[in-house]
DNA sequence: ATTTGATCATTT
DNA sequence: AAATGATCAAAT
């Protein structure tokens, strides 16, 4: 693991010097082997990246650079330019303990997120996809507006006990989707009815429609 | 082809 | 147990 950079500019020059690189030479350089497939190791190329730039949060429920407030996400891409995943953002608090945007898990982590795509072509090894160039990314004001009211539907849900409406379909770039090892596991909660019921845990994830508009702007006339 | 729901690995 | 890193694969 490289030592925390101390500046976001040091952070963002690090970024950028792994831009074309493969996997394959980032994880050399990290004296690791590059998996066949990710099937067994799906979260493997964003812990490497983690590792090279230096994040320090430590699964901890903070940003990855924990003193410069940014949130490292790296996002596939397919060889047409189409963002092929959501992206992971946090556990949802269930049952609810928040009640302002501002101080939300969520928002901690969206307020400024280094964003950084990875070539996803299924015709080609894991070892030879390439890191593109990073985006250092804050939501514009309209789509703060967007997220924070986003959670406010869903940490509604939340706290009303309407566990019934908490899907994946609620949301325009922010969702609700199952985050746990498996459908069996659960959680108790009391339902909107009063009921102790049993779900499946949850976390917030970001539709790819907004990560989409995020590359293609910052990436504009690229293909 | 895209989206939702399910799953895999690791760390603390 | 619960957070992190996500992608897989069934359903639509």
């Amino acid at each position: 693991m490289n030592t925390p950079p101390q500046s976001e500019t040091e952070l963002m020059a690090r970024a950028f010097a792994l831009a074309g690189k493969s996997l394959q030479d980032i994880a050399a350089s990290c004296h690791e082997t590059v998996p066949l497939h990710l099937t067994h190791a799906k979260g493997w190329a964003g812990q490497l990246l983690e590792r090279v730039l230096g994040a320090n949060a430590c699964n901890l429920s903070q940003p990855d650079f924990m003193n410069l407030k940014i949130e490292l996400k790296t996002i596939p891409v397919s060889p047409l330019g189409k963002v092929r995943e959501s992206t992971y953002i946090c556990t949802a608090p269930i049952p609810n303990s928040e009640s302002q945007w501002e101080h939300s898990r969520v928002w901690r982590k969206m307020a400024k997120m280094l964003i950084i795509p990875i070539e996803s072509d299924k015709s080609k090894p894991l070892f030879s996809q390439r890191i593109g160039a990073p985006i250092l990314w804050s939501p514009p004001r309209p789509i703060e507006m967007q997220l924070r009211q986003d959670w406010e539907e869903l940490t509604e849900l939340i706290m009303l006990g309407h566990f019934e409406l908490l899907s994946a379909h609620q949301g325009k770039y922010l969702q609700i989707r199952p985050k746990a090892p498996n459908a069996k596991t659960f959680v108790k909660v009391v339902n909107s009815q009063g009921q102790t019921i049993s779900i499946v845990p949850k976390g917030f994830y970001l539709r790819s429609i907004l990560t989409q508009k995020i590359i293609e702007e910052n990436y504009s006339l690229c293909l």
